[in-house]
DNA sequence: TTATGTATTTGTCATGGACAAATTGGTTGA
DNA sequence: TCAACCAATTTGTCCATGACAAATACATAA
């Protein structure tokens, strides 16, 4: 059926696996791993089987393993280990509607899905929706992705299919003159946008003003448009996939560039393995600490809100 | 207000210009810019005003500007040369509802917009929505952001709430039974969705299945969705800020990796400067042309869908 | 057990050279 | 005048190797 999948440039590897050039070039060294054929012109050029298994070994990095680990391993070893981080959750326990989902994505019916989901919604309402449907969906789904049990393209489906449905459930409950205002984003290398849906959809339900960016804004813009937006606050979001390392320097250094008032929170998997947050900054490894992180500052402003509302009423004449 | 931004390191500012770090070194090298400071380790690192020039500079590039042309000028030529590109239109030429829409994106005032274009919708009907209102919109947006009056972050609060009307007037117009299905994406280096959203609402109302995977989906994961789905059409999406040379070669790569029977389609600003499609592939570098090809498509197939009709009706007991 | 210090691992950066592919500009022939 | 061709130049990407800070693992003392 189809033409056998050519040899890839390091270029060309770099774009599909997300290993910079210069770590496949450094691993070759250290571990004998890949070993690319060489072009005509003394160039890298990597089998598709190579590619798969350093597909793999990214997988395995991102949920924490070591390089010398398992870089030099053969794709069987790689794949007992990846099997093996499975804890079976005892089928009682596990949702239906997360089953139902994820047998609909593997049966490649997006419809089905997104007929599935809004039905759900329907019957819990946004908030539960997002917190006990759409959440533990989400790990599902990333939990079965890093075991090789999802295709990349049925990640992207889901994805697709959530976002349609969060997004028509949103429509007309954006308050714009809701405080705090809140803009939503991810930094250039994230490209998961669910989780700031997710996150806008709860905090504009509280009556926040929600300002999304979509996803991979630079820093620099980020800081323009807090300036030119007044805004209140910053969620920042990280999925598995951003190196956790990058992430406490790129939250010190947006909070280096913001004035003290407006505050930085970041959620997300990814930000769930972090400890500390840099000073100035705040962590929400799950949804409920949005919320909580939402109320604090409330509490913290009602006396500023208070006065400029107050403000705001004796100044009409 | 704003703490002063500080230097920024090469990976840094490779993130925030979107230009290599081979290149920014070789740049050094040839044309004697970027000069970036060292710190204690040696390494580079890169102020503020010189990532600002890098970014004009990356935008002239991007509308066809050679290196060894403009590397070396000032800021005070390159504003220069990105503003004598912009041809003003007779203002009684340009449709108010692009200035209008321009001018509440200047105002950050998204929600205005998003009424705007929502009131205009009703008014035109999708597709006259689609192709008179959001592709020049798309287009003077993208003059605006190439002549540097619009910032990055403005660009993606577009992109948000174009977006969101879009998807908001698409539910429910996708028949899961309609033909040709066809898939829509871009490839991993394109970030920019809005072109296959507004070819997706074009094909869908016209009775085709669409099936969106969003942006950056590595080639091999469009051959299995292609499989897994039985698409017809696979339509990919380029813009602007795709280097122009790599489509061809991608467009091949992708061929290559499907069946003849499945068509490839790519659309967008970024196809509009190529002469020659790859044998096998098809050009779209208006929406016009993809009303076109399905055309073509619907009338190439026409006796094989009634074929296939009958063969069903006749299957049934 | 918890701290603390040392060793190793690992990603990123630097340098400088090579070259293919793309672009430019000039020349020739219809 | 235009198109097609060729040579010179430009330009991005790749290669090899070495260096080193930061992160992590490991062992040892409190």
């Amino acid at each position: 059926m189809n033409t056998p999948t050519p040899p890839l440039s390091i270029s060309a590897v770099e774009r599909e696996t997300g290993l910079s050039k210069d770590v496949l070039r450094k691993w070759e060294v250290r571990y004998g791993f890949p070993q690319p054929l060489r072009d005509a012109f003394g160039e890298r050029i990597y089998p598709p089987e190579q590619v798969n298994r350093l597909r793999l070994i990214k997988r395995l990095m991102d949920i924490g393993m070591r390089p010398s680990k398992i870089v030099a391993r053969t794709e069987e070893e790689l794949l007992a280990l990846a099997a093996s981080r499975h804890v079976a959750m005892p089928p009682a326990q596990e949702p239906e509607i997360e089953t139902n989902a994820l047998e609909m994505l593997r049966r490649h019916d997006p419809e089905g899905l997104r007929h599935t989901l809004h039905r759900q919604l329907l019957r819990q309402g946004l908030v539960r929706f997002v917190q006990d449907t759409i959440a533990p969906l989400n790990h599902a789904v990333g939990e079965a992705w890093s075991r090789g049990e999802l295709e990349v393209y049925e990640e992207h489906l889901y994805t697709e299919v959530v976002q349609s449905v969060l997004r028509a459930a949103m429509t007309g409950i954006n308050d714009r003159h809701g405080r705090p205002r809140v803009l939503l984003t991810t930094l250039p290398e994230e490209p998961h946008g669910l989780g700031i849906l997710m996150v806008a959809a709860l905090l504009a339900l509280e009556g926040a003003y929600c300002l999304s960016l979509g996803t991979q804004t630079p820093l620099e813009e980020i800081a323009n448009a807090v300036k030119a937006q007044a805004i209140d606050i910053v969620v920042l979001s990280f999925s598995i996939i951003y190196p956790p390392r990058r992430i406490p320097p790129a939250l010190a250094e947006l909070r280096q560039r913001l004035t003290a008032a407006v505050e930085v929170w970041a959620g997300g998997a990814g930000t769930a393995r972090l400890h500390h947050a840099p000073t100035g900054t705040r962590l929400l490894p799950t949804l409920e600490d949005a919320l909580a992180a939402l109320e604090d500052w409330r509490s913290a402003h009602a006396a500023l809100l208070s006065s400029e509302f107050s403000a705001a009423v004796t100044s009409q004449p």
